[in-house]
DNA sequence: ATTCCGTATTGATTTCGATCAGATCGATGC
DNA sequence: GCATCGATCTGATCGAAATCAATACGGAAT
């Protein structure tokens, strides 16, 4: 029986999110909603524009950040794609996390004054580094920028206690690819058809499950129908389905 | 061979953590250490004072808040303990955490605007009721409070990461006995005899494990003289050898 | 094309912790 | 004291995912 092939996603995707003009910021921007919605001047637009500093490109593989460099700035994700990774004292790894266009690295370094992981990026990646002395500085004269950053924060802090639950290993995956698809979604790119840039060890890792396993498991869902995939190509075919069975993952 | 027995604790050692004076605050105060530690004048002590609702007692098993209600604050134990846990659409419960007397509950729900959890009080406890518009509001004025604000996010952004990580039952237990103590000594209690005011279930459930698990490490760990138990009072007599198992789980 | 090598898939077996079942302990009330 | 009930502990069995092992795929270099 022959399973669904999903469709090539489009190469222009994965833009460079920045529109370039001077006192707005990349459309895609963490802290754009917290700027422009709450309707600042100029003035302040240009305090938060001036301490942004662009960086990249980074090839794959490369490092944003280690573990125990002294934390001076977050960042935020312009293009590509980064995982967060722990290694412990056996050299065992950790991924924490996958970064997506938009979203903000770094935040757990705040209270140990310290990254306590390596950032590095999965594809070719841009990024915003904001200080964080000088952002947390400008948040106390914008109220708005204040609380965007205690909602990244929290955000980040729902993020993780989902992955921390137990649950069984199908019901991890179709969380994750549901989760990315939304979070792509939510960033304007396609939700259902996305590609999985990092390897199949990673996202297992992620999981806290075998790499076997997720292979597995993904097999299962594409011969249910619920998804296409081939290689790191994917296409949910049934994100009701597959939502159903992330619910207990997510549903709280 | 007989096994050891801890002593009993003090039974003083779990006062209601308020010296009652005008404007100083609880000696164990979640908030303390960003105002009186970086100077601020006595009309700043007072605007943070003023804000602050003490509330309590609440005895064992009364709600703090629950899943779905309006966030409106955050609240820091003054007395007692507290665990938030998430209910899933299938009615399994999910210990997110346990909470100390000087500790921050609610922070969670800052980025949903609903409170993600439940709080139950553990035993009998007093709280601090912080608004938090008003506590947010305030610390835009006052930098060191924005700045544990944060620190207090980033922070426990840490502590789920930790047992987020795939670690062996024993490396759990060994890692949670180990935190519980020195979350206790840092808030001045005594880190190596303590009660474990939480049943087995809700440890079990905290860890992602059996109970039955719990039960069956806890007299492992008493076999290999790391821990005196008896019941719910536990007494760390090898602080080094508990922590040598806790390190993966711990060690970053 | 062909080789090479890292990544991914598939299959066989093992293992750790969950589950099921029963015993024991401890506090409370009669 | 004695009965009762919930919490905890201990033992026996089961099962989901890890591990071990081998194969297949796919892109890059020759």
């Amino acid at each position: 029986m022959p399973t669904p092939r999903p469709q090539r996603p489009d190469p222009r995707a994965n833009p460079i999110a920045d529109d370039g003009s001077e006192v707005r910021f990349c459309s895609t921007c963490a802290f754009s909603g917290a700027c422009v919605a709450a309707g600042y001047d100029k003035a302040h637009l240009r305090d938060l524009h001036v301490l942004v500093e662009h960086i990249g490109p980074f090839r794959a593989g490369e490092h944003i950040f280690r573990t125990h460099d002294p934390f001076r700035a977050i960042y935020a994700v312009r293009a590509g794609l980064v995982k967060t990774v722990t290694v412990d004292p056996e050299g065992n790894e950790q991924v924490l996390g996958f970064y997506l266009p938009g979203e903000v690295v770094g935040l757990n370094a705040i209270y140990p004054e310290h990254y306590p992981c390596d950032a590095v990026t999965l594809e070719t990646a841009h990024f915003c580094r904001f200080s964080f002395p000088a952002i947390s500085a400008l948040a106390a004269r914008m109220p708005g920028l204040q609380q965007q950053l205690f909602r990244l924060l929290s955000k980040e802090l729902g993020m993780t206690s989902l992955l921390a639950g137990d649950h069984a290993a199908e019901e991890r995956v179709a969380a994750f690819v549901t989760d990315l698809g939304e979070r792509l979604a939510a960033q304007g790119f396609s939700g259902t058809r996305l590609r999985l840039s990092m390897s199949r060890v990673d996202i297992a890792n992620y999981l806290r499950l075998a790499a076997e396993t997720v292979s597995r498991i993904f097999t299962r869902l594409r011969d249910q129908g619920l998804i296409a995939l081939e290689g790191r190509d994917l296409e949910i075919l049934d994100p009701a389905g597959l939502g159903a069975l992330a619910r207990n993952v997510r549903e709280r």
